[in-house]
RNA sequence: GGGUCGGUGCCCGAGUGGUUAAUGGGGGCGGACUGUAAAUCCGCUGGCUCUGCCUACGUUGGUUCAAAUCCAACCCGGCCCA
């Protein structure tokens, strides 16, 4: 028995894979399934600590469509009981607990974000939970049974958990109840497929244990490589700044693909678009730029993408002159400064960029424009004091280094 | 609870009374070069109403003309013991 392709693009790990038992493969329940004319449900978790997601993420949303596109039930778990204890796992020691309203309007972005990747609209397809539905109700004697599930050497053999233990790194002892929490979900939504990075595969393993436990089909466990940054080096996060982000306008979107190290095109083809690789110009640069448009295309449409593409080439080909007729992102004047004297170079450049380009402070606008990151026009600025009046920079498009972009208007 | 070691800028890590906004490395950003890549070279990398001012070395208080550096208490973490 065979998985579908669509499946098997870009797998990095499925559990259990018994070749021996036909029973125990994916393949066998998903003709199972067909037979009985019941779509399988597969979960994939958020985590609404934060609001906005990136590329990265959206490698698990693409498979999850693929199921929709197939016929099965797409269970979105929103985690929003755990996201209100405030889990202090991972690198952030400190991460600050939320209120419910937070928790509700950052799983109300992230939704809103994923519009264009999942199938919202077809009937059956989407389900979307809170696991603080059956999480808060859970009483001691419960959670006592759950914490029972699993011993101190099994938690230690999760990765994360060895990795901290061995270095001496701090691990909470609620910790350990995170991953018998979304273990438990997955009993709670009968999953028979848990979606999930490859950092996730303890996570996933654990919800198969207590559906067993449960007396439930143990669910499979379709884990996706994680995805490497534009710098080609780490993985893809927030915190590393090498994100995509899938709120950003489509030039930038576009001008950061097509320029990510070369070692990881070809997986962003693989992960983020259904292009054919072999059927692909050999040419690096050719290449890169075939996927920047088709994963743009993915995110803001075909039409869009082939506008920011053009206007990346006319922008960076003709750094003299024709910036003024390209499609960017817009910045109103009176929303940066008052006017009532003219504007000097490093306010304006902090005005305009302080919420992109991790721009924080007028000191750095300072330096970054001594340093001759500043353009007006293609026109390099680099005196910080330089002022300018509203009608000067009406219409004019500023630039900071090579792929940061807007339009000033009145 | 006891013993012990430790808490410095995005990260690692120097510094043990004063030329210290704090050596060095990593990362990041910018410039040159390129394929808008890689490699290489150069510069920047606390904040502000910036020829100056302000805030910073776990927290608070103290000693001193002067503290990241000395003292005290407290908070937090590792390890060993209970």
């Amino acid at each position: 028995m065979t998985l579908p392709s669509w499946l098997e693009r870009g797998l990095a790990d499925l559990f259990p894979n018994a070749d021996d038992d036909r029973n125990q493969t994916l393949a066998a329940r998903l003709a199972a399934a067909q037979q009985a004319d019941r779509p399988l449900r597969v979960k994939l978790g958020i985590d609404p600590t934060a609001s906005s997601i990136h590329l990265g993420h959206t490698i698990l949303y693409r498979k999850l469509r693929a199921f929709q596109e197939a016929g099965h039930t797409a269970v979105v778990i929103i985690g929003d009981f755990t996201a209100r204890i405030g889990d202090p796992a991972g690198k952030s020691a400190t991460r600050p607990q939320l209120s419910p309203q937070d928790v509700e309007e950052n799983a109300r972005t992230y939704l809103d974000q994923l519009g264009p990747i999942l199938d919202f609209d077809t009937p059956g397809r989407l389900e979307i939970q809170r696991n603080s539905t059956w999480l808060a109700k859970l009483d001691l004697t419960q959670v006592i049974g759950l914490l029972g599930r699993a011993t101190v050497g099994q938690m230690l053999a999760k990765e994360d958990f060895a990795n901290r233990y061995g270095r001496g790194a701090p691990i909470a002892l609620h910790e350990f109840l995170y991953p018998l929490l979304q273990g438990y979900d997955s009993v709670m939504v009968k999953a028979d497929v848990e979606l999930g990075g490859t950092d996730q595969k303890f996570n996933v393993a654990m919800g198969r244990d207590l559906q067993r436990h449960f007396g439930q089909p143990p669910q499979f466990g379709l884990l996706m490589p994680i995805l490497t940054g534009i710098d080609g080096a780490q993985k893809m996060s927030k915190s590393l700044g090498n994100t995509i982000g899938l709120r950003e306008d489509p030039l930038t979107t576009y001008s950061k693909l097509e320029k990510v190290a070369d070692a990881v095109v070809d997986d962003y083809i693989t992960l983020l678009t259904d292009l054919d690789p072999a059927a692909m110009a050999k040419d690096p640069r050719q290449r890169q730029r075939a996927m920047a448009l088709e994963v743009t295309a993915c995110l803001h449409g075909r039409e869009t993408a082939q506008r920011a593409q053009a206007a990346a080439a006319t922008l960076v080909m003709t750094p003299q002159g024709r910036a003024s007729d390209v499609q960017v992102p817009v910045v109103h004047l009176e929303s940066i400064w008052d006017w009532s004297a003219p504007i000097p170079a490093y306010q304006l450049l902090h005005g305009v960029f302080k919420t992109k380009a991790g721009l924080k402070s007028t000191s750095e606008a300072r330096r970054r424009i001594q340093g001759g990151a500043l353009r007006l026009d293609g026109e390099k600025i680099t005196d910080p004091k330089m002022t300018f009046t509203k009608d000067e920079l009406a219409g004019k498009v500023l630039q900071l280094g090579k792929k940061v972009f807007c339009r000033l208007v009145l």
